[in-house]
RNA sequence: GCCGGUGUAGCUCAGGGGUAGAGCAACUGAUUCGUAAUCAGUAGGUCCGCGGUUCGAAUCCGCGCACCGGCACCA
């Protein structure tokens, strides 16, 4: 007798081992039809599986987010089965599922051309119209390894020989094609439906290592459902109307050009919205006890080997010879000038903590291939500062600092943040009996400003470990901004020192810190995350001022006069075009508010005010307009 | 940096060994109009750059550059 206890509770009992189907097919023939797969005491099976001994189970079907995961990833395999009947001299690697679809990598001599993808796809549907049972094999190690060199598959045969030697190697079967996997899979290739696609051809190292070869990895999407791909695919539109690089042009925002490289050419509307966020970041500086400071952009070279940059970064840097011989170095971060800063005069344990901000700007030579728009460039400017404190102040400053962070986020709409705590790195400065202290100061910290963070192992800086703050926007895609790393190290290595209060000479602690990361990258991140429909108190342009006949034109400049005087930024309209072009061109420039003043506004000194987004207008007195919305565009932290 | 793709007017794009094309935008003129495109006309090009093949190259070939999508990188 075997028990079997189902998610609500109750209890079924059966003679003998059953499968995950056979319980499907007791519950009813609909659930049999649309089960995929079957958790057994929190482990996913395949329904073929037999359980022999008691069991807490669910069936899972594509309506579990698990069971979309082992959608995706049969859609890999039938992919991958696909491929190797089109171009038999074709290896396969590795084939994953991953948000929103799967991947999967391939090492052939020829890569494959966006062209292939319909001929590959067309065979997959096929593949999946035979309706091939997919059936779980366990071979022995060696067998495994021995069969898949035979078949010429090196890499299958290098991933089984790195298993650890206790692994169960099981295969998955299905048609012709056998492939080591992990599992669990569906029963059968019909099973993953039609609502996929292949997208897009890369290339990909294997192993993610850029010592080894490249392979050609094929990406597609895969759902539940027709509906839900044609969702997807839509969004995809939709968040390629918002690229910040199509929206910076049509709003004239900035411009790019190949005379500079990964630079920006930030236009007057652009620099408007740039100085808005940079002035409102200093005023929650200011409020927060930071001093601003302004350091250096050429530094002797010597300043980053002292501070171990140059060791790690090297490359990454410009570098100058001049012409008398000394080496600099164009800064590529801000913390060693802080450090020189601090090192000024004798600190005293009365002035800590320290908290040392510079709208830092800064140049890293960036890999070609990293650049993107004005989210990934060589010349940028941090909301960078150094807090240097005490240990026992790591706590608090930690606690403030994700205070400033949070209102910060808030005031531009972001309220949804993720936390990830990066440890140790294989390269690093530093005693581990140091980063043992390091990590341990900064988990408690953490702890006690109440955050739920994941584990990122192996990805802290150099010098220490950190917290790394991801904000999730409109369209649900993260991007990771703020951070707060831990770092014993540079102090030591640039002898920051300050006075104890028992009269020692101690090294202080140092907190790099950052909210939104750099300006550019920020603002790249604004401007996608509001299709470049800012709120009021960002938008370049706030209001333009159109008169609908040349009699109003004295009262549309004054009008726009008495905006100017309440402090919104404000244009007029008053070319000779009918009132539905400026409504509408002003509408697709994402203007927030549009002022229309005819003969009869002039007359009784009203506005017809129309808020992007809306057709509706309200008439206004002008002298309440101009109360009313130099009110609503007043900065969040003004209020 | 690596793999693949793209590069024609300000923008979106068509064309393709024999005088460079459209729509929108721009400019000029007319129109004074009540909430998402008024009408007419004019002007606009190193077809990414450099070399090669050819009587002739924007078109074919080679090299380079930039950008786009990934990978790797991200102090």
């Amino acid at each position: 007798m075997v028990a079997i206890t189902l998610p609500d509770g109750s209890v079924r009992s059966y003679d003998g081992p059953v499968t995950g189907m056979d319980v499907a097919r007791s519950i009813g023939a609909g659930l049999a039809k649309a089960a995929l797969a079957v958790r057994v005491n929190g482990a996913l099976w395949d329904l073929t599986r037999t359980l022999d001994a008691d069991s807490e189970i669910a069936i899972i079907t594509a309506k579990d987010a698990d069971g979309v995961e082992l959608l995706r990833h049969d859609a890999a395999h039938v992919m991958a089965e696909a491929v190797k009947e089109l171009y038999p001299d074709t290896q396969v690697t590795i084939g994953p599922a991953i948000e929103n679809g799967f991947y999967y990598d391939f090492a052939r001599e020829t890569p494959f051309s966006t062209d292939d993808l319909a001929e590959i796809e067309a065979r997959m549907r096929e593949i999946v119209a035979r309706d091939e049972a997919i059936i779980r094999e366990v071979w022995p190690r060696d067998t495994a390894i021995k069969f898949f060199e035979s078949l010429g598959e090196a890499y299958k045969a290098e991933i089984i020989r790195d298993l650890p030697e206790d692994q169960t190697i099981t295969l998955y079967r299905q048609g012709t094609f056998i492939d080591l996997c992990r599992g669990p899979h569906l029963p059968s290739t019909g099973k993953l439906g039609t609502a996929f696609k292949l997208m897009k051809v890369a290339g990909a190292y294997w192993r993610g290592n850029s010592d080894n070869a490249m392979l050609h990895r094929i990406y597609g999407t895969a759902w539940a459902s027709q509906k839900d791909l044609e969702a997807h695919l839509t969004m995809l539109e939709e968040a390629e109307k918002r690229d910040h690089r199509r929206i910076g042009r049509e709003m004239d925002l900035f411009h790019q050009q190949e005379e500079a490289i990964g630079s920006v050419f930030w236009h007057t509307k652009g620099w408007t919205l740039y100085r808005t966020v940079t002035d409102y970041m200093r005023r929650r500086l200011e409020a927060g006890d930071y001093q601003e400071v302004k350091t250096p952009q050429l530094v002797d070279f010597s300043l980053w080997e002292a501070s171990g940059h140059a060791d790690k970064f090297a490359e990454n840097m410009f570098t100058i010879r001049t012409q008398d011989d000394r080496h600099l170095a164009v800064k590529p971060m801000n913390c060693p000038c802080h450090v020189q800063i601090f090192r000024q005069g004798i600190k005293s344990y009365r002035d800590l903590p320290l908290r040392m901000a510079e709208f830092g700007s800064c140049h890293r030579y960036e890999p070609s291939g990293a650049l993107h728009g004005i989210m990934r460039v060589r010349a940028f400017t941090q909301d960078d500062a150094h807090i240097f404190c005490t240990e026992d102040q790591i706590t608090s400053e930690t606690i403030s600092f994700c205070h400033l962070l949070k209102t910060v986020y808030t005031d531009f709409g972001f309220t949804d943040v993720r936390v990830k705590f990066s440890d140790r790195p294989a390269k690093r400065a530093g005693t581990d009996e140091t980063w043992d202290k390091a990590e341990a100061a900064l988990m408690e910290a953490a702890k006690a400003a109440h955050l739920e963070v994941e584990l990122n192992p192996g990805e802290g800086a150099f010098y220490g470990p950190k917290l790394e703050f991801v904000l999730k926007d409109a369209i649900g895609r993260d991007w990771q901004c703020g951070t707060l790393q831990v770092d014993f190290v540079l102090p030591e290595r640039l002898d920051a020192a300050y006075v104890a209060e028992d009269g020692a000479k101690k090294r202080p602690v140092m907190l790099h810190r950052a909210v939104l990361g750099s300006f550019e990258r920020f603002l790249g991140i604004l401007i996608e995350n509001f299709a470049g429909r800012f709120p009021l108190w960002l938008a370049p342009v706030q209001a333009v001022v159109a008169p609908i006949v040349s009699d109003a034109n004295d009262y549309a400049v004054e009008v726009a006069a008495a905006l100017k005087a309440a402090g919104l930024r404000v244009e007029t309209d008053l070319r000779n075009e009918k009132i539905n072009a400026k409504v509408r061109e002003h509408s697709v420039a994402k203007v927030p508010l549009l002022l229309v003043v005819g003969r009869r506004e002039a007359e009784n000194r009203t506005v017809a005010l129309r808020r992007l987004g809306s057709d509706k207008q309200e008439v206004l007195a002008l002298d309440e307009a101009q109360a009313k919305l130099g009110h609503e565009a007043v900065p969040p932290d003004l209020v």
